[in-house]
DNA sequence: CGGTGATGCGTACAACGTACGCAGTGCTGG
DNA sequence: CCAGCACTGCGTACGTTGTACGCATCACCG
């Protein structure tokens, strides 16, 4: 069931309604009620399948590397299901995500770190994963790809050149698209100052 | 007319309806719409409004102290205003939120630092206020200050003791609530760690 | 004084989530 | 083999939401 919902990612969450979802499926609306309790629930189990694809490194992986590799494995399914990041919050957690925070916290309880700056750590891992792909989100709604470059130049032509040449040259840097590894740059500059802060 | 409306941050974003704050204002729906394009409209001007209350750091302070004060600034806000996290990527930036980008980048260009990392670093920052302030929101949804923390005992009871040690370990670090201070922490951990690459 | 613009509003509609109760269908225990 | 039961699909219908459209009122200016 969750497989033909995860099917409607393609149109984003918004498109997904409960009688477009029915229509999709060949049914009609309230036969989705039998099976689902509300939306919610739905959302949640969305939420949740996703968040049973996440692999976990294997054991014998080192701690830190283990909390790099997943949060970068978890980054992939978040760009790989934009609608995730969104709800990831908004819905209770369902026993897969259950494991993944599990996860999380028992690499940064053998890493050796002192348990406040682990659990500072884990904080900080999430927020970035979450924050990054949302931010990248708000760029990418519901543009045709090519019409997102068209959406940046018109903000770009919107703003005063003198009061906001920053923001423009801002702008331009992610239109030479020689950003792409953020996402990795600072989750390394996260782990590494905590490694430091530990080693103090 | 965002002044009234942001007096209906007492009950959430859900309970802002264009009919209940018509009721609020003592006119009826339709009147609002002569004063607001639409319900989007409405709440870009809120979050703007929000946006234009962060004050900028005096510009004679260090490039990366405004950094900081700045984006503690911004958490601030969004602490008091907690609808705000979740809108300021949902609806287009109006004037003050591009004001509040341009500051931020003009402080990381006067930094000093190369360009990528100064670009990553806004991205970084940017992340961090968003992904923590929503993160804390997760928790505190509707629940009535001393309901949640029953929440998250009830959430812990429903955990396997075994297979989740971790995330109830950590869930009673956060009720004991040791752990005020890690929004500032983490900021630091990237303001410290992108001084460090810019020094290699 | 007549007209013109801004402002408030009443009615109405489409889209949504979902409560409720009925109908068919297949499995089970006697 | 059949009565009953549980499960599944569905039709109808309601309440809530955002908002289009057009009319009424009123201030002001020529």
């Amino acid at each position: 069931m969750a497989v033909g919902i995860a099917l409607a990612d393609a149109e984003g969450v918004g498109a997904l309604t409960m009688r477009r979802l029915a229509d999709e499926l060949g049914y009609k609306v309230m036969a989705l009620y039998r099976h689902v309790a509300n939306k919610d629930e739905l959302l949640k189990q969305m939420v949740d399948a996703v968040a049973a694809t996440i692999p976990a490194p294997p054991p014998d992986r080192a701690p830190l590397a283990s909390i790099r590799d997943f949060t970068v494995a978890t980054h992939d399914a978040f760009v790989r299901h934009p609608w995730v990041p969104t709800l990831w919050l908004r819905v209770l957690p369902g026993p897969a995500r259950i494991d993944h925070m599990e996860y999380l916290l028992s690499a940064f309880a053998r890493s050796g770190l002192p348990d406040d700056l682990a659990h500072h750590g884990f904080h900080a891992v999430n927020n970035h994963v979450l924050g990054y792909t949302l931010q990248a989100q708000e760029m990418a709604t519901s543009t045709d790809d090519r019409a997102m470059e068209d959406l940046a130049l018109e903000f770009v032509e919107s703003l005063d050149t003198d009061r906001h040449a920053h923001s423009i040259a801002h702008v331009q840097q992610h239109l030479d698209g020689d950003t792409s590894p953020s996402f990795e740059l600072v989750l390394d500059l996260i782990l590494d100052g905590l490694e430091r802060l530990a080693d103090r």
